[in-house]
DNA sequence: TATGATATGTTATACTATAACGCTACCGAA
DNA sequence: TTCGGTAGCGTTATAGTATAACATATCATA
């Protein structure tokens, strides 16, 4: 399989590019859509966008007091919030932790492997969400709001470094 | 579609039955595999069957507490590990909580659906686990271990008793 | 400029989870 | 039978995650 059909955590790639290409197409998809990118909104995304590991509320917290911002909890919270709420950033529920979009911002239901050993996320391309629950839900009536799909395992990367 | 086909916490079922009747199968599967069911761990399992909705480790420690067994919060994490560990019970990450198994704590990758509303949580019969995602990950070498799929939504019940 | 809506600053606190250490009970081997 | 190891429980303390509540600031526009 070629490597660019892999998740982009996964595979290798130029991740200063990456980052700041995301980051541009944020800023304007916040123009198109009248939210306001504020100077915080905008750090805690970079510093998302700067790992394609999950950082926790207080990690971000951390970085954000290195550059500057204020750093009580709120802060971040109220910027991870936005962010989530726009779908520039999801959370991982398994890890109680944030990770940034790979898939521009747009509305869709991510699936994610989390690799245990080295802690990266990859967000899977749009999986056409669990048809099969999906399914499930609409037989019995059930209407789905959003769905949270995670993968905990190793990836490739880790799997291979296993066998010394 | 017939009631029985639904998941039991969305259907109209005897609880009592549902819930003892779960507890004795617990039981017996101890037995079977050597494992040991104490009074904790077994109380712990008998508050969740006797609720449909996922529970909070201090939910259950409370209500220990009322039960005479010692309320630290070690204890009930003591007891969940264990029944996690052996299938009697789900933890549902969306909401840091905690359901009782209703498919007799065989191996299984489990689905859930979530009702924002009323709370309660049905573990949706044996989904074939998202399958695209699992070819996804098999495609680029990622093993997975353990998936966790959680739909947030409204139950049939709710959506019923939303329009007025 | 007055007003309302949105965003940020700050303090305090609630909720979730685990580390660490000691004790007891049980079980299997010497 | 006694020794030693394992598993489970009791307890204290603390780590990690998240939000309530209220004050202040900023900005667009009526």
């Amino acid at each position: 399989m070629s490597a660019s059909t892999k998740p982009r955590a996964f595979a290798h790639h130029d991740h200063e590019v990456c980052a700041t290409s995301a980051l541009d197409s944020a800023r304007r998809a916040c123009i198109a859509r009248d939210l306001k990118l504020t100077p915080v909104r905008e750090k805690v995304l970079n510093i998302l966008l700067e790992s394609h590991a999950a950082l926790g509320a207080y990690d971000i917290l951390e970085k954000l007091a290195l550059e500057g911002f204020r750093s009580q909890p709120p802060v971040a919270y109220r910027a991870l919030d936005f962010l989530v709420e726009h779908g520039f950033v999801h959370k991982i529920e398994r890890l109680n932790a944030f990770i940034a979009c790979t898939h521009s911002g747009e509305g869709h239901s991510p699936a994610f492997m989390i690799c245990k050993r080295c802690n990266q996320v990859a967000e899977a391309m749009s999986v056409p969400i669990s048809t099969t629950l999906g399914k499930a839900a609409n037989a019995i009536g059930f209407s789905i709001d959003k769905t949270v799909l995670e993968a905990e395992g190793m990836c490739p990367r880790c799997r291979q470094n296993d066998t010394p």
